[in-house]
RNA sequence: GACCCUAUCGUCUAGCGGUUAGGACACCGCCCUUUCACGGCGGUAGCGCGGGUUCGAUUCCCGCUAGGGUCGCCA
């Protein structure tokens, strides 16, 4: 059971940080999003501070999910925050197992695991029991009692000081509203516990020492801090984060863009760079950096030190950002990333060999900040239909880049067996070099791009042969 | 209405009594580049307001203002 020493003075002592442990206790953070269909990049960012946490202190990173809303909680909706989770590459030590992101609690599949951990369940809708349990013991304690069909819990009369790892401690006074009656319901009419209670419990059950949540949860702090007194235990810590707003200020609500961290997976964003982004979001390196590895923000990170204020979500910061990911990344990382963006945008590469791809991917690297952006850019490598521009074939189709532009189409016809390409080959006979093949696709884009794009963009390509020479004699 | 949190360039931030208030994004010039991208140099721009405390406040205290949050048989 979960006790944690509460001797006022030493809420605050600079050696309870930096460690592995607190008091001796090992270090259990948890994310519990109710599953919505909808992962709010907020809530993301909520789950990257818990997980940096517990990934500094050597602790336990816990998923829990709360569904005890029937009504919109489906399969598909916990898996959304599951695979979001994972793409961000928060990986969490307990909880949902993927893949059998949810057992219906009716109908377990036997002998099926579908969590990890020894605090589970780890799904609120599969727990009624234990909650069931906990109101009678707050009954038996005359601590709560049955008011029109539901459950109220009588709350404490006096002030509730609510101590914050991030903004210190906070004096809880009740509300005009409150002050008429201070209890509130723990159990619904209809026999559905509320979010306060299931919360704690969870809480106290799973053994959390520090909840690092939104600070939207702050003033109803003081209820949950009087439900673990109730329950006869000392709350965890907690650290209360800021919340992340829209770029005029505003409450980020679903509707709003970018609010959901798909949208940043669709547009082609690198999950790294989001990650790094979001570290940047009330916490801050202090050395001037930007672009800091997130095992880097690991070993740095703590609660004291994230800020108290809100932070407006800067798009064009993170877009940039995402360019220097991509720039720095290695070529194996980008072509991951970059073929199912590709995929997604109608350009199936596997039709294609695998050189070639890479080769071609090659000289789009570090041109585009974002992957949805790859397809405008270099899409027309893995098109069937090869059309020249005349007039961008006669300025770029010098004598030395027919051969690489040859190179390049009988390597491809070879995999494709296209006739016309084999015909357009026959346009660049000669030479076959294997170290040009880099240097041949750009020829090629030079020529296409002429074809649609207008002569304005014509010269692309052969400024790209330039990189790729300087690239090579680098090497 | 009550309660709580917050306040440095447009944005993200460094600063924790004495600094020419630093960095980054964005923006504007110039350079590099036969295109794009990258890069380099420079520039515009900030301590919300009013009282204190102090020899001295961006920094500490109070008030105001502004923004955000909470007060549900939502989570």
């Amino acid at each position: 059971m979960l006790a944690l020493p509460m001797a006022e003075g030493d809420l605050y002592s600079p050696s309870d940080f930096n460690e592995s442990s607190i008091n001796g206790m090992k270090v259990r953070v948890r994310f519990a999003p109710s599953p919505t269909g909808f992962l709010h990049i907020g809530g993301a960012r909520t789950a990257l501070f818990n997980w940096l946490y517990a990934r500094h202190t050597a602790g336990t990173f816990i998923l829990r999910v709360e569904d005890t809303d029937v009504a919109r909680n489906t399969q598909e909706a916990v898996e959304v925050i599951l695979n979001g989770l994972r793409w961000l590459g928060l990986d969490w030590d307990e909880g949902p197992l993927v893949g059998s992101s949810r057992c219906d609690d009716q109908t377990p599949q036997r002998g099926v695991p579908t969590s990890k951990g020894a605090h589970g369940p780890y799904f609120q809708s599969q727990r009624s029991g234990i909650y069931q349990r906990r109101v009678q013991e707050l009954k038996d304690k005359g601590l709560a009692y049955d008011h029109e069909g539901a459950v109220k819990f009588k709350m404490t009369r006096e002030l509730v000081v609510i101590p914050d790892l991030i903004v210190g401690d906070v004096t809880r006074e009740l509300t005009d509203r409150e002050r008429l009656d201070p209890d509130f319901v723990i159990v619904r009419s209809d026999g559905q516990p509320v979010f306060h209670l299931v919360n704690v419990i969870d809480d106290l059950e799973m053994a959390i020492t520090h909840v690092v949540r939104g600070e939207d949860h702050l003033s109803n702090t003081a209820k949950h801090i009087a439900l673990f007194r109730a329950f006869g235990v000392e709350p965890p810590k907690y650290a209360h984060i800021p919340l992340i707003l829209n770029p005029d200020g505003t409450k980020m609500s679903k509707r709003d863009q970018g609010a959901s961290l798909t949208y940043y997976l669709e547009e082609g964003y690198a999950p790294e760079a989001v990650v790094n982004y979001l570290c940047l979001l009330g916490w801050s390196p202090k050395d001037n950096r930007e672009v800091v590895p997130v095992q880097e923000v690991v070993q740095m990170f703590d609660l004291p030190q994230v800020l108290r204020h809100n932070a407006r979500f800067d798009m064009d910061k993170l877009h940039w950002m995402n360019g220097e990911y991509v720039r720095l990344m290695s070529n194996e990382r980008f072509y991951e990333l970059a073929i199912p963006a590709l995929k997604r945008a109608g350009f199936d590469t596997s039709k294609f060999p695998s050189a070639y791809v890479k080769a071609a991917l090659d000289t789009c690297k570090g041109k585009k900040r974002l992957f949805s952006e790859l397809a405008d850019y270099g899409g027309f490598y893995f098109v069937e239909e090869v059309i020249y521009d005349t007039e961008a074939a006669a300025k770029d189709f010098t004598s030395e880049n027919r051969c690489l532009i040859g190179e390049l189409l009988e390597g491809n016809s070879e995999a494709t067996g296209s006739e016309g390409r084999r015909a357009r080959a026959s346009d660049a006979p000669g030479l076959h070099r294997q170290d040009c093949r880099a240097k041949s696709v750009s020829s090629a884009r030079s020529a296409r791009q002429g074809t649609g794009a207008g002569a304005a963009r014509t010269g692309a390509g052969s400024n790209q042969m330039k990189t790729i020479y300087r690239t090579q004699n680098l090497q």
